[in-house]
DNA sequence: TCTGGGGTCCTAGGACCC
DNA sequence: TCTGGGGTCCTAGGACCC
């Protein structure tokens, strides 16, 4: 069997622990640049506020009725990782699959201690962190996934926020009966729209269908799904500790500018971010992709979207390296007349750092050099961490950028900046 | 005025090889 | 009328997830 451990309003819940006012209020976290809502407490919900809503769509009624946030991710990542930690107490097997889920694997353990189990687990995280969470045991993970979605609203589970199910019992063949086939875990609209032309409409229907014949109208994909509604395994999640195969890093203007100056610093910085990233997964680059595009919503002004990939000379995970091909990207994209509405950079081609191979067309870098390099880097990355982000910079952005996020409800970063602990109101 | 950011996997199709 | 038969690798795009 197998635990899905799902945080309840994860965003909203974080915020709650610092601040118990918010308890029982309709209570929405924004997403960057205070631009849409991404979690919503059961309140908002119950206001009929959708996921996803734009701030500026939002009625005014709700808006004034509700506390909206802007989004505190070093909060939320704080959090999450002590969550994982309680985890980590009830098996060795946790597998963090979202900054709010983690699959917990029991084999091994007896069936009928589960439910108890689980219990513990839901309070002892309560306890310990102040989060709500659900616990939904199955057989697959697409079934645990079900399962904690009963446990957060079924009234059969969710008084004890945690529900066990078996791959063949009348309970779980009632459940998916009821279930549209589109809240399924990896079935979205249009392969529910796809599906339903076949007379599939709920999970049971997707279930009891031909596996083959769902291989051949789809993909492997959503065979799989079909298997691990029957009870058989067929999902496995990657290691989390695998190195990412791309990094990414782009943002939405505070407001939009044609200024190349300020799409130069965006993208430095940006830049400056990726490279972090990438020694933290001790791996290097070879190719960086930057991109650039105005808003799309702004259909009155002149659009233009454009992405271009540079080469590095040799692979690296230097940040200058990397910054200096973000800002020959950006040379070869920018154009005159346009209102720049978001840029960012993706770091392609990584690979482990360790007993990297030179390659046939670069040039050797001296021991000397490598050694220089990489010690600025780690300096940087250690007083980045023990000081705070941003403490060595290469390069400083200009006071009031135009790139510079919006972000005027943010609550304090309470578990990472000493500073912001003590809050007088 | 204002619409998030970061990932993964799979498939199809083209280029190229022998 | 007829124009082989496999392979591999790469890229773009679709779909999905939180």
């Amino acid at each position: 069997m197998i635990a899905l451990v799902d945080c309840n309003n994860f965003y909203v819940s974080c915020e709650r622990v610092f601040d118990p006012m918010l308890e029982g209020r309709p209570v929405g976290v924004l997403s960057n640049n205070d631009g849409c809502v991404v979690a919503r407490s059961n309140e908002l919900k119950a206001l009929g506020v959708e996921m996803g809503t734009a701030m500026h769509l939002l009625p005014p009624a709700i808006r004034r009725q509700a506390v909206l946030l802007s989004s505190n991710y070093a909060l939320y990542g704080d959090m999450s990782q002590r969550v994982t930690e309680v985890l980590g107490e009830f098996s060795p097997h946790v597998e963090v699959y979202s900054i709010d889920e983690s699959f917990v694997g029991f084999q091994g353990f007896d069936p009928d201690s589960l439910e108890a189990r689980g219990q513990a687990m839901r309070d002892t995280v309560r306890q310990w962190t102040g989060i709500p969470v659900c616990v939904g045991f199955a057989p697959t993970r697409v079934l645990a996934k079900v399962a904690n979605q009963a446990a957060k609203k079924h009234p059969a589970y969710k008084q004890h926020g945690v529900c066990k199910l078996t791959a063949d019992s009348e309970a779980t063949k009632a459940l998916l009966k009821q279930l549209p086939v589109t809240e399924l875990w990896g079935v979205a609209r249009r392969t529910g729209e796809r599906l339903s032309v076949m007379g599939i409409d709920t999970a049971w229907d997707l279930r009891e269908a031909d596996a083959k014949r769902i291989r051949q109208r789809f993909s492997v994909v959503q065979e799989r799904i079909v298997w691990e509604l029957r009870g058989q395994s067929a999902i496995q999640l990657d290691d989390m500790s695998l190195p990412k195969k791309q990094i990414m890093v782009s943002r939405s203007f505070g407001r939009l500018t044609g200024n190349p100056h300020d799409l130069r610093e965006a993208l430095r910085h940006h830049a400056a971010r990726a490279a972090e990233k990438l020694r933290k997964q001790q791996s290097v680059t070879s190719a960086v992709m930057v991109f650039l595009r105005t808003n799309p919503f702004r259909t009155d002004l002149p659009q233009y979207q454009q992405r271009v990939v540079v080469s590095l000379e040799r692979p690296t995970d230097d940040s200058r390296d990397i910054i200096a091909s973000a800002v020959q990207g950006l040379r070869r994209l920018w154009r005159k007349g346009y209102a720049y509405h978001k840029a960012g950079l993706m770091l392609l081609d990584l690979s482990p750092k360790a007993n990297r191979q030179l390659t046939l067309t670069e040039t050797p870098q001296t021991d000397e050099e490598a050694k220089r390099s990489e010690r600025l880097m780690a300096t940087m990355d250690k007083l980045n961490r023990e000081l705070g982000k941003g403490t060595v910079q290469l390069g400083l952005p200009r006071k009031g950028n135009a790139w510079a996020l919006r972000s005027e409800r943010r609550t304090p970063r309470y578990t990472t900046q000493w500073n912001e602990l003590l809050v007088v109101k």
